[in-house]
DNA sequence: ACCTGAACACCGTTCAAGT
DNA sequence: ACCTGAACACCGTTCAAGT
């Protein structure tokens, strides 16, 4: 059509897993969850979408592989800290950061715990307890509601996020949220009534650390 | 077709909201969560699948309101025991028991944390917090840690039994989980390695148990 | 070996038409 | 007011046909 129609055509790159899961994140990261189909992906990557079957088995594996790229990395580079106890803190907010930053992390997480980054996970996390000084008969419960605890904010963090992304508005989402909560009666909910305003102003990272302070504290405790 | 044709006809019962609560819990709890279609559900109840639309909004008012039923029941009725802390438990493990016998609400909770249940159990866990002695400062930081906590094993127990589910053998299945557990180089994950038989032999409520006592001794600690 | 895109099976949801 | 069931829009996935 142009003049210069007559430059090198774009060379159009060809396909690969990782290119695949490359655009599977950037759907994700910038359209939402629900923006994520085979459709979409087939389009931004300006192939067919029985082509992106040749790279990966099915959805489950790609939304899999998403999570995998971007947690592994994470969780690989944290638990640093000169105290066992800082240690297991630098994992778990490793983690608490990239669902900040990809929401659709914790949703995955939430559905489908046992990523291969998450024995990583558990290993840094028993080595931390292990030097605390967490016998080893308690070892496995401790790594463990860790992990859970680490799931149960993954889910909630996710969930808040996929109502934000729909309302364009975080404080329309917390009144609603808080007007449900308080929705019973002062006198058979004192202490939701209570703590409601601590729901709506609380920071989700100071929360997040009492929460596993407490894990922390209560592993200690257990010290031979 | 038969002698008996001419006793009185069957009479069809009305549709209600209860009606088709309750069927979608008998699908959901007898044929997993997949099963739960407007279609399987609109046969169930001998009706089209758009009637079902003029008792619930949509499918996930559905999914909300069989959780409600089966959660807010036993969330009610628990909260017993002498001690504060035994009272917290009690709470828990009511939600814990519920996710035993219906996986599927563990896919709820973890997928849409905030059901209408959920405060009355934040309400229940808050006052058993503050008469073990918790600071009202710190009150709403146990109480959502709980909560995660119990967050992560629903979401935890949910995934297992959606494989339970698929393979019908949960000793394959948990031998599976171990084979990817402990895939990595044993010089490189000492502690999965460690813990794997835990992992293949733990008992689930006595891990629920060890990881919820970690955090009441953590709360306790808090005492002013 | 890898890509194309129409076709298939199956969803949730809507709605004109009935009673 | 409530129910029926075909129709719609939109999925994930498959596959014959191409290169």
């Amino acid at each position: 059509m142009s003049s210069n129609d007559h430059q090198p055509k774009q060379q159009k790159p060809s396909l690969s897993r990782e290119r695949v899961v490359a655009a599977a994140i950037a759907i994700l990261d910038g359209e939402g969850e629900n923006a994520l189909t085979f459709r979409a992906l087939a389009k931004s990557l300006s192939t067919g979408s029985g082509a992106i079957y040749w790279h990966v088995a099915d959805k489950r594996t790609l939304l899999a592989a998403a999570t995998e790229h971007v947690l592994s990395e994470a969780i690989a580079q944290s638990g640093r800290g000169t105290h066992p106890a800082d240690a297991v803190r630098d994992v778990a907010l490793g983690v608490f950061d990239v669902i900040e930053a990809h929401p659709w992390v914790g949703t995955e997480l939430a559905r489908e715990p046992w990523q291969p980054a998450m024995t990583t996970l558990f290993e840094k996390i028993s080595a931390g307890f292990d030097a605390m000084g967490v016998p080893r008969s308690a070892l496995f419960y401790c790594g463990s509601a860790l992990v859970q605890y680490l799931l149960g904010f993954a889910a909630q963090a996710a969930a808040a996020a996929r109502h934000d992304f729909q309302s364009q508005d975080r404080t329309e989402v917390l009144t609603t949220l808080v007007a449900r909560w308080t929705q019973g009666e002062p006198a058979d909910y004192p202490y939701v009534h209570l703590l409601a305003d601590e729901l709506r102003s609380h920071d989700e990272r100071e929360a997040f650390l009492a929460g596993l302070d407490l894990i922390l504290a209560g592993a200690r405790n257990l010290q031979g």
